[in-house]
DNA sequence: AGACTAACAGACAGGTCTGTCTACTGCACC
DNA sequence: GGTGCAGTAGACAGACCTGTCTGTTAGTCT
């Protein structure tokens, strides 16, 4: 286990997979484009990933991460004030949004392609629900009349900024977004 | 041109391609498939269409039409006063929920599985360009102290409401972009 | 009656996709 | 030294996809 790290080729393929996967969408990636660009055999590729739906999952998760992750730091820069937190999370976008080769929410336009009642329909149900579980919990925290109601509005707020990032990575989308959220917290909490 | 109505070819091509690209998306769909359900011969598909990139692109038409129309219709049931037109049109997207089928924005699920770039990028921008500069309109008639902003704000808003429900069809995010809307118009029109 | 048009029916070519299988290589540990 | 493991390389099957092509049918117009 020293010539090559251990999980080594399953990383190099998750990352390549990733890139791709973002750029052009699972259904617009043959394995076997995957297999070239991260340098593995093929039957590497089906020993982690036994089909090529379990990778387009494993690749969910990681998008899960990265963009969960985001939008709790940029939570975190924004001070120690929930109600900061609430706005500050936008920065994730706007950051996203700068980003080369921004191509809106992995989430959505996986499930684009997906039919109804599939597993990575579920996966990105999930996924939906924990941020919005997340930041209904800053919304109680920050005093909000109804935090239901305010989480609901900036996720959708959220999710509108990144449907149309597929088209184009405008950043006046995203500043236009965070004002939005500013104006909604500071009327939610009064 | 008795046996058939002149085009009715065309017309049952347009409406079974219509159905089974909103459900499974036009990647998900092949040629022999909408030719089958359509009981069409498959020169007589690749006559009015040349190529499948073209049905593609007469079925965002087709899809433009349906949801612009929607939205406008939903306006004129508010009434004659552009604020509640712009609260109104909200409705659209309350009933497009509602109804059996429903699968999210067509444009944002077609764009998602398109390159950058590609014809069908181009009309999906230009439908959403076409849609704002009617909201732009209608928020200047209603007063809004910065009109942009304010149909910037209303799009999210339905883009965000329209892009979730491709993992499902909750009214209850229709009500709360709608209730959003309001606090929105309200503010700005104050 | 004859020419024209729209459509039907379906075979076919050429390519791509997923997933399997065989054969080989090099390292680690016993 | 031998065994097992992780990986490489690539052929292959079987399905599916787009787009073309040939031949046939039926109705319309002159």
């Amino acid at each position: 286990m020293s010539r090559t790290a251990p999980g080594s080729a399953r990383e190099r393929i998750l990352d390549t997979a990733f890139r791709l996967f973002y750029a052009h969408g699972p259904r617009g990636v043959g394995v076997d484009t995957v297999i070239a660009e991260s340098g593995v055999a093929k039957a590497t590729l089906y020993k982690h990933f036994p089909s090529k739906d379990d990778l387009v999952l494993a690749y969910l998760d990681k998008v899960d991460q990265a963009w969960f992750g985001a939008l709790r730091a940029a939570a975190r820069e924004a001070g120690d004030d929930p109600q900061e937190q609430l706005v500050g999370m936008f920065d994730a976008l706007v950051g996203a949004c700068r980003r080369e080769g921004y191509h809106g929410c992995a989430f959505i336009n996986t499930a684009a392609e997906s039919p109804t009642g599939s597993p990575v329909h579920a996966r990105t149900v999930e996924h939906k629900n924990v941020v919005r579980a997340w930041v209904t919990d800053l919304a109680r925290r920050a005093g909000a009349a109804e935090p239901e109601l305010l989480a609901r509005q900036l996720t959708l707020l959220l999710d509108g900024g990144l449907a149309s990032g597929v088209l184009d990575a405008d950043p006046a989308v995203a500043e236009a977004a965070k004002r939005t959220a500013r104006a909604l917290v500071e009327a939610a909490t009064g």
